[in-house]
DNA sequence: TATTGTTATACTCTATAACTATA
DNA sequence: TATAGTTATAGAGTATAACAATA
């Protein structure tokens, strides 16, 4: 007889993953993102990227996967895709002062609601480690991919 | 310019949940489980359950995905599959004791590895928080779906 | 010959519709 | 007629293969 003192934590967060994401959906539509457009907004906010190869694997997308989501994001302005003066095959990607904006508008609404709805409901103790945790786990958890 | 103290929950949660369901999966074919074989037996042994398409919408499937999967849990001797007397239309299911030992086999291994590679890897404090947080979050994130 | 981006194709997973039996 | 389970079919999402441009 197994002493269960907690759940399996893959148990736990991948529905508590699940439910954020849901959660989202609906302030994405309402700016007019889509996930995988959110994600990328996100990931090019920190830095511009050289390859479109690298920038998928970054979001945890397949290369293919994320021509679409860069032609619409592109054609409304909010990333800049350059071809390398270097090297002619890759594309240099960056955020536009446009998607900027954007994806702080759309990432304020998410936080916020995350504040009221989440972590709101957590004691002050358990939500520092938890924020903490998530900091320590998540660093490695998107790199080992 | 939004005050970059953390990013998305659902940003740092839901890679960690990848990467954690990854981990398991080795584990899982170790002990000749499937992801949604393992799934079943954890939730019948918290208790059994009167019908397929209820047990399906707890671990959130479709009722018409996991028949295959009760067929080969049955099969092998792991659960019981019984026309509900009362109502010969459900199926009564249940754990056998071999589907409780292989349930918790892969259960041990499997928190043996979280409690060694992640959990390990915080603070007392950080882990005592974390844990409390997704006892808190991940009950009603499974109800809500 | 190798690499980047792209397009076309195939595959996996999941949900929908249609069917059988029980009520 | 309505519901539980099953099977067959269709759809969404993703990855694989093939191609054009550049190195």
């Amino acid at each position: 007889m197994v002493d269960r003192s907690r759940r399996d934590l893959a148990a736990m967060i991948v529905p508590l993953g699940r439910a954020l994401t849901l959660a989202e959906l609906p302030i994405l539509q309402a700016h007019d993102l889509t996930m995988w457009g959110y994600m990328v907004l996100l990931r090019l906010d920190a830095e511009p990227i050289r390859t479109q190869a690298a920038l998928a694997e970054a979001v945890g997308a397949d290369k293919t996967r994320i021509i679409g989501v860069l032609d619409d994001l592109e054609a409304r302005g909010f990333i800049r895709r350059q071809p390398d003066p270097n090297d002619r095959r890759a594309r240099l990607l960056s955020l536009t002062e446009g998607g900027r904006l954007a994806r702080d508008a759309a990432q304020a609404a998410i936080q916020h609601r995350e504040d009221e709805a989440v972590l709101a409901r957590l004691t002050p103790a358990d939500r520092r480690g938890f924020l903490n945790a998530l900091k320590t786990l998540s660093q490695e958890a998107g790199e080992s991919q």
